[in-house]
RNA sequence: GGCGGGAUAGCAAAGUGGCCAUGCAGUUGAUUGCAAAUCAAUCUACCUCGGUUCGACUCCGGGUCCCGCCUCCA
């Protein structure tokens, strides 16, 4: 039975889709201006993993997750560097497409980019305008921006726990005199010369920040749909303006179940790109590998802050070394016995939102299985390896093959042949007890990052 | 100020009203020429003060501390 939290209703409930063995899903991307930061490796990581338990229990998953390739944070970077702003988002909607690769995530069911559905927003916007929701301001050159009136939505804020009353208490933006209230937001915003700008009802213009989401979701998934998905700081105030958008422009209810991934930090402080204080994902595969990184956003349950440091991805190195070194040398089949006790254990683990941790617990006590098991009874310890491999892919780990990844090095590194020849070399000196020479070939080879196994009279290698 | 989350062993991180989380690190033993890998054993816990209970790290209440959102952000 699974159960998901809700940030609607700020508890776990029993998880029951709209249309029997059909998910719906909707996450946030990423909005294209500059590479991805750990914190949307997190989420790409985490409805990947979401997605493929889902498919694992048996749901068709229909996954959308969006890119936004419009916005003014977009059009300031295109202004800085000189270039189209098109040219600009092309290149980093390839770059986050190698780093989810990077990171074992697979690609979603369908993948809209705001660009391509202007007419769709306008629609919306129309919509909106017409059924009450939302009116026009006049600027300077004669175009119009499109706000949304916040005050005529009746759930506003209930997302994000909210009071309009609170909110206006708590006011910090500067007042804009075109709104006819400050926490009124725009869903159309007029172009200034020179800007990228698409026609429409309201003069030449683009969208505002959240309305390409509304806007895509019910057209990718309909009015109402299952799930929706983020990083926590969207929850307000873009989820809860895609609310107000969703239901305000369908009069039907949007989503069922939000769906709130945690805070990235380093050194305690929340990630972000305004702190700059962020690692780009690239730079962390320079020194590890996207499954290490995978792991350690795994080894944390979603909805928790995850603390980053070079220590804590050490440990996520050792660890899954670990979980590769069991499998070393195994032939694993791909069919593994249903009935063992591990795949319930691992189900409840993961049934009980997505528990992570736990799951990786039990990918853990399967090892240890396999390594006690694999001297005495072969078969046996296969048969739990093949049940750890299926699990741990469910996770998205452990999918290559083990001899691989235990020898391939971060980043792409060189060498190869010479391995062999120390060995060798090394080897010839054991058959002659010349103990020093042969420590002293180990010693050189683990200056280079390589780590010797002398096992059943075969030296194997693997890579610190 | 408003709203919300959290405090678990050296580090990280789950979980449970009474019985092993797990990973990394440490210690000891097995194995090894020595290592590595692996196995076995083992040391370190549940912020604080009360209450409920036969029994609480786990439930309830107070306190302290930390963090997030309320502004662009995954």
């Amino acid at each position: 039975m699974l159960k998901i939290h809700n940030s609607l209703t700020k508890k776990k409930e029993i998880f029951k889709s709209i249309e029997p063995g059909k998910i719906k899903m909707y996450v946030c991307g990423m909005t294209v201006y500059d590479l991805c930061h750990l914190g949307h490796a997190r989420v790409l990581v985490v409805f990947d993993v979401v997605t493929r338990y889902l498919r694992y229990s048996g749901y068709e998953v229909d996954y959308v997750r969006n890119i936004t390739d419009i916005d003014d944070k977009i059009i300031n970077r295109a202004n800085e560097n000189g270039e189209d702003f098109s040219a600009l988002t092309s290149r980093f909607i390839t770059a986050m497409h190698e780093d989810a690769a990077e990171l074992g995530v697979l690609p979603p069911s369908d993948e809209p980019k705001a660009t391509a559905y202007m007419s769709d927003i306008i629609a919306m916007v129309q919509t909106l305008i017409d059924k009450g929701y939302a009116y026009t301001a006049q600027t300077e050159q004669g175009n119009g921006d499109v706000y949304y009136d916040v005050s005529a939505f009746e759930g506003y804020g209930k997302l994000s726990g909210k009071k309009l009353e609170d909110l206006r208490a708590g006011e910090r933006v500067a007042v804009d005199e075109r709104k006819d209230d400050p926490l009124d937001f725009v869903l159309w915003k007029a172009a200034k010369p020179g800007e990228p700008s698409w026609d429409s009802p309201w003069g030449k213009g683009r969208p505002g920040w959240h309305i390409e989401c509304s806007a895509m979701s019910t057209c990718c998934l309909g009015n109402h749909f299952d799930i929706h998905g983020g990083g926590q700081d969207l929850q307000f105030p873009h989820h809860e303006n895609e609310i107000a958008q969703s239901e305000a422009a369908t009069g039907e209810t949007f989503v069922n179940l939000w769906m709130h991934n945690g805070f990235v930090r380093i050194n305690d402080e929340k990630m972000s790109k305004s702190l700059n204080n962020f690692f780009t994902v690239r730079e962390i595969l320079k020194l590890y590998k996207g499954e290490e990184i995978r792991y350690f956003v795994l080894a944390s349950q979603y909805r928790s802050p995850l603390n980053y440091s070079d220590q804590l991805l050490d440990t996520a190195r050792t660890a899954l070394s670990r979980l590769y070194n069991t499998l070393r040398g195994l032939d694993v089949q791909d069919a593994c016995d249903e009935n063992d006790p591990a795949i319930e254990k691992f189900r409840q683990a993961m049934d009980d939102d997505f528990n992570t941790p736990e799951a990786l617990a039990v990918l853990f006590d399967l090892a240890s299985q396999v390594n006690r098991l694999r001297d005495e009874d072969n078969s046996a310890a296969l048969e739990k390896a093949a049940v750890l491999k299926k699990l741990a892919n469910v996770l998205g780990l452990l999918e290559q093959d083990a001899e691989q990844y235990l020898q391939a090095g971060a980043g792409g590194s060189e060498d190869g042949a010479d391995i062999d020849a120390l060995i060798t070399a090394r080897n010839t000196a054991r058959e002659n007890k010349d103990w020093s020479e042969a420590d002293r070939i180990r010693d050189e080879l683990d200056a280079m990052g390589i780590v010797l196994e002398d096992k059943d009279g075969k030296t194997i290698w693997r890579r610190s």
